[in-house]
RNA sequence: GCCCUUGUAGCUCAGCGGUAGAGCACUCCCUUGGUAAGGGAGAGGUCCCGGGUUCAAGUCCCGGCGAGGGCACCA
């Protein structure tokens, strides 16, 4: 006689066991039809359990976020089912539900091609239309097992072999396919209707690379085709802001088969790098840090002594000179440490803060490279801080205000940030380590910021926070680090004389606000949507001729302009005006000045936006305090121009 | 690195066994036009590289390299 409580407060009575889609049937027929699974006692179960104690019961339809997921998990199985009817020797490995969508990962002997990919979708269609009653049986270990193995489903043996044994297992029979999973799932495939099928990937078996791979076939899942409709767009969308796409249209960098991972950059895009070194430089100084250069190239003996050669030998490239290996540098704190080295340093002289714009080689794997995201060739805004382990938390706190004055400038407010403590396998002592991470959280904590611990997650040498920003299609990117690191001064003899006239190791922190220039640019480019602020874009302003009468006055204008330090082209071509317009907006040109007869004999310039809204006239003066206003905006200025 | 897909004109792409195509861009000519594409003509390709099959290979097969999507990796 169990007594059901549902989320309102009500509650009913039944005589007997009773299931979700009794309850739901109880309330009503709308409900009944809607009811994929429930939720009892905080346990999601499928809507034909049996429940047989009093219960806090909420009914999941397609309208709760679980929901959705049950449907998408469900989708898995109709890959399964399809699949299997298709293609009777391939077998299922896992099928889970991922964002916006699940994937199955399948062995089989051919593999699929986008033609299988499109039947597998067809004969989802026709099964999913057949509205067939999906049926749960709970059995033993030795049941699954059995049940598996007539099938030669080897991968879910494997997966049953390590359910602890007297755990019940659920298998969902969908018509004559059998999968198993721990649930729930919708009860009827009329449940099951917004779907895709997205691409064919390989994946490993268990994710590790020494297994066999799989093929895995992802789909994307919705509980309405209008919010299917709605991702498909945004997709798109995201396509369209691909920084790969638009670099190439606005001529930013290109790569090339001579050198992957490489970036050539073109005038535009180094235009927009400078902007930011210069700006990042800056702020650097502002803050005590001073800038260094060091070398390229390092003999192996200081990798060797750095532990880098011992760890990373495959990831760095190498070269020989006269009998000597060398290593072009994957980092610059080795070399920092060299500086720091130079000359007898007094705890008077801490903290020191060194920072270069080091350019950094690393041997990525070939399959990871990803346009400007993942290069093997990058320049961080890397800075390396010498400092007493007293000197910690406040360092790390002036850092946090500056990361957050740093993304703020691009427009960026909604920045996440990660905590990872020790890991198991780490140097140091346990009081040292417990020392920095608080001084870490403390420091986090003082400035009631919010942050997720990763326990686990932090560097052998060291804690560490990261920094991740979320761009305007809500994607994150992380970006700036602080990593406190108790191994390499040592290992690099680095020293101070404290001032119990002792010798003792400072501590270094490693730290980056952009991260690398070049990923950072990438974000950028995605951000914006290629529409760079004032103060970034490449080229600021671009002046129209109407007809080439008004040539010499553009070239004039252009050089008074370029002689205050802006960014800014003239386009002299025997073109009508409308054309140019059009092709400097889609160049995303901010300002476009049209010089004409009219401008010319009342010295005036006609002044109009890449959003297409005319300025209308104004003098010399006035554009340059406009287009002063919207460089001194930075990245904010890219919120008000766009609407 | 692994799996799949892919590499044709500066760009975007068509052609998929039988003498290389389109649009845009480029050059020249006409046009000097006022806020998102004026008209005409022309030039332009070892069809990524190396092998093989074939009377004949961008086109089919094998190998390399690059790119794209995943997986793995990311000090």
């Amino acid at each position: 006689m169990p007594l059901i409580t549902l989320p309102d407060g009500k509650q009913r009575k039944f005589e007997a066991s009773v299931t979700i889609k009794e309850i739901a049937e109880d309330i009503g027929p709308g409900l009944a039809n809607a009811a994929l699974a429930g939720r009892v006692n905080g346990n999601l179960i499928d809507a034909c359990i049996p429940i047989e104690r009093d219960s806090t019961v909420s009914i999941i339809t397609s309208k709760d976020a679980e929901g959705v997921d049950i449907i998408r998990h469900s989708f898995a199985h109709i890959v399964g089912h399809a699949v299997k009817q298709l293609y009777p020797n391939a077998k299922m490995a896992i099928g889970p539900v991922i964002d916006n969508g699940f994937y199955y990962d399948i062995a089989y002997e051919k593999t699929f091609t986008p033609d299988d990919l499109e039947k597998i979708e067809i004969r989802m269609q026709e099964l999913i239309k057949r509205n067939y009653d999906i049926r749960v049986d709970i059995v033993t270990k030795e049941e699954a097992l059995k049940t598996f193995s007539e099938r030669g489903e080897t991968y879910k043996l494997e997966i049953i072999e390590e359910i602890p044994k007297g755990e019940e297992i659920k298998l969902y029979r969908h018509e004559e396919y059998t999968d198993m999973c721990r649930g729930p799932h919708v009860p009827n495939t009329k449940h099951l209707r917004s779907f895709k099928l997205m691409k064919i990937s390989g994946a490993y078996w268990r994710g590790d690379s020494n297994n066999v791979m799989l093929q895995r076939i992802y789909g994307t899942a919705w509980s309405s085709s209008k919010e299917l409709k709605l991702y498909l767009k945004q997709l798109e969308e995201a396509e369209k802001r691909d920084h790969r796409k638009i670099a190439k249209k606005l001529s930013l960098y290109h790569s090339q088969e001579e050198a992957p991972g490489m970036i050539f950059w073109h005038p535009n895009g180094w235009a927009i790098y400078q902007v930011l070194e210069n700006y990042i430089r800056q702020i650097l100084k502002d803050n005590a840090y001073q800038e260094i250069k060091t070398p390229q190239t390092v003999d192996r003996a200081l990798w060797e002594k750095s532990g880098h050669w011992d760890k990373f030998k495959a990831d760095m490239f190498t070269t020989t000179s006269e009998n000597r290996e060398y290593a072009i540098k994957p980092m610059n704190c080795p070399c920092h440490v060299q500086v720091f080295n130079q000359g007898l340093k007094s705890y008077k002289d801490l903290p020191i803060r060194l920072a270069e714009f080091g350019s950094c080689h690393r041997n990525e794997p070939s399959g990871s490279l990803h346009g400007l995201m993942r290069v093997r060739n990058f320049v961080q805004d890397d800075a390396h801080i010498f400092c007493t382990e007293s000197q910690i938390q406040s360092e790390v706190s002036d850092f946090i205000d500056l990361v957050f004055e740093v993304y703020k400038a691009f427009g960026f407010d909604s920045i996440l940030i990660k905590l990872s403590t020790r890991p198991s396998k780490r140097v140091g002592s346990d009081a040292i380590w417990d020392k920095s991470e608080k001084a870490l959280s403390d420091a986090l904590k003082a400035k009631d910021l919010d942050w997720e611990l990763l326990p686990g997650e932090g560097a052998f040498y060291g804690p560490k926070i990261e920094f991740s920003l979320t761009d305007c299609l809500g994607r994150v990117w992380q970006c700036g680090t602080i990593q406190v690191d108790f191994s390499m001064p040592e290992r690099l003899d680095a020293s101070y004389v404290d001032d119990d006239n002792q010798r003792k190791i400072p501590v270094m922190l490693h730290r980056a606000i952009l991260g690398s220039f070049e990923r950072f640019i990438g974000i950028l480019i995605e951000n914006y949507e290629g529409k760079f602020p004032v103060w970034l874009s490449p080229i600021q302003a671009n002046i129209l001729s109407i007809t080439d009468r008004n040539n010499q006055a553009s070239t004039h204008l252009k050089n008074q302009l370029v002689k205050q330090g802006y960014r800014v082209e003239t386009d002299l071509r025997n073109e009508k005006i409308g054309f140019k317009i059009r092709e400097h907006t889609l160049q995303r040109i901010p300002y476009l000045i049209i010089i004409g007869d009219k401008e010319q004999e009342s010295n005036q310039l006609s002044v109009r936006t890449r959003e297409g809204e005319d300025l209308g006239n104004m003098s010399l003066d006035d554009f340059v305090s406009l287009i002063n206003e919207s460089i001194e905006l930075k990245g904010l200025n890219y919120l008000t121009t766009e609407k």
